[in-house]
DNA sequence: TCAGACTAGTTAGGCACCTTACCGTCAGCC
DNA sequence: GGCTGACGGTAAGGTGCCTAACTAGTCTGA
């Protein structure tokens, strides 16, 4: 819930400061980045408090939301998985609290006996239908003071951060190319 | 490591569907949100990548980088439990496995023989001092498709969410009034 | 036709983080 | 003196996620 966040980020001067020490420091990155961890991380707790008022926890949330985008058609563990972006035994997991609360059942797939199908219960869909609109109202509130130009611009930005990932993640970047 | 996030983000006009069925729902704001949501996701989990690459957790990475400050000023975990945002019980925690792998020390002030005060030894600083470069690198690596006045505006996008931060966290939001 | 490879879901065990509740130590204030 | 309250630490517990190994079922092909 708490998420070990450095509450304040170190005025822009500091910064400056600290990148003559550290060559390699890009003091605007840097600041970007900073503000941008920490809005994520207070969202993170925010919306980790709106679950926690609703008794439910964000991975058990997020299976809803998915199984809830179409609430007729039932989805196997192992597609969960792939779009929560967590292990099958991860899913597992959370599936097997979900079903002891009633919020979802698993049958059986009658083609191949290894398959799992996961499917809201009436009671689930009751159920998120009741939270969804707190979580609504919360997301708008969170965006309240950015107009429809800024909320564009944001997405935009994120975008941009978003190309940079997949060589991110392929290598440890190689030394002094940074792009 | 992972997180638990939706990989995909939906489309915004399948958005503005829901929104007919949810009245609550923001189509702009949502969209917004979790491209923020999303992006973080995956800047925190580079980051994880980073600091198991050193060998390092998070938590410890961000003691550390709290002693780093100032190297020469030692401080008292009660402090470093309020700057990253965790009890104090967490913090012992870290500093414990920190001191058994020698990169910090613990010692007893003078005047107040209860209060402790940590401090970065010389192995940790040479050792931190050698993984910061990779971290500022890659802080610059993900912000480099951004223009500087690019981070200007994120900063000020963060400002503005920031803002929302303490009307949410007082209350569950009045039924209605989204700002 | 039946061994081997593959796949789905589950189980078992572990790590990192974080919490609450409590303890002993000590400073400071009557 | 003795109370109050802050400090660091300990103990026990829980969550969320992981990897690795396992069970059961399917498919392939010599």
């Amino acid at each position: 819930m708490t998420m070990l966040l450095l509450k304040e980020v170190p005025k822009y001067e500091c910064l400056l400061e600290s990148s003559k020490r550290y060559p390699e420091l890009d003091p605007s990155a840097m600041e970007a980045f900073l503000h941008l961890m920490r809005t994520s991380t207070e969202l993170t707790e925010a919306f980790g408090a709106l679950h926690a008022r609703h008794n439910i926890s964000h991975g058990r949330f997020i299976v809803l939301m998915l199984l809830n985008r179409d609430p007729e058609k039932p989805v196997n563990p192992a597609d969960l998985a792939d779009r929560a972006n967590v292990t099958r035994a991860t899913i597992t997991g959370l599936i097997d609290t979900l079903e002891r609360d009633g919020l979802v059942k698993r049958e059986h797939t009658l083609d191949d006996r290894r398959m799992m199908l996961v499917r809201l219960t009436a009671e689930g869909r009751g159920y998120f239908n009741k939270i969804l609109p707190d979580y609504f109202r919360q997301v708008a509130s969170v965006m309240s003071h950015l107009t429809v130009a800024d909320r564009k611009a944001l997405v935009t930005l994120m975008g941009k951060i978003q190309q940079t990932m997949p060589a991110i993640r392929a290598g440890p970047l190689p030394k002094s190319t940074a792009a």
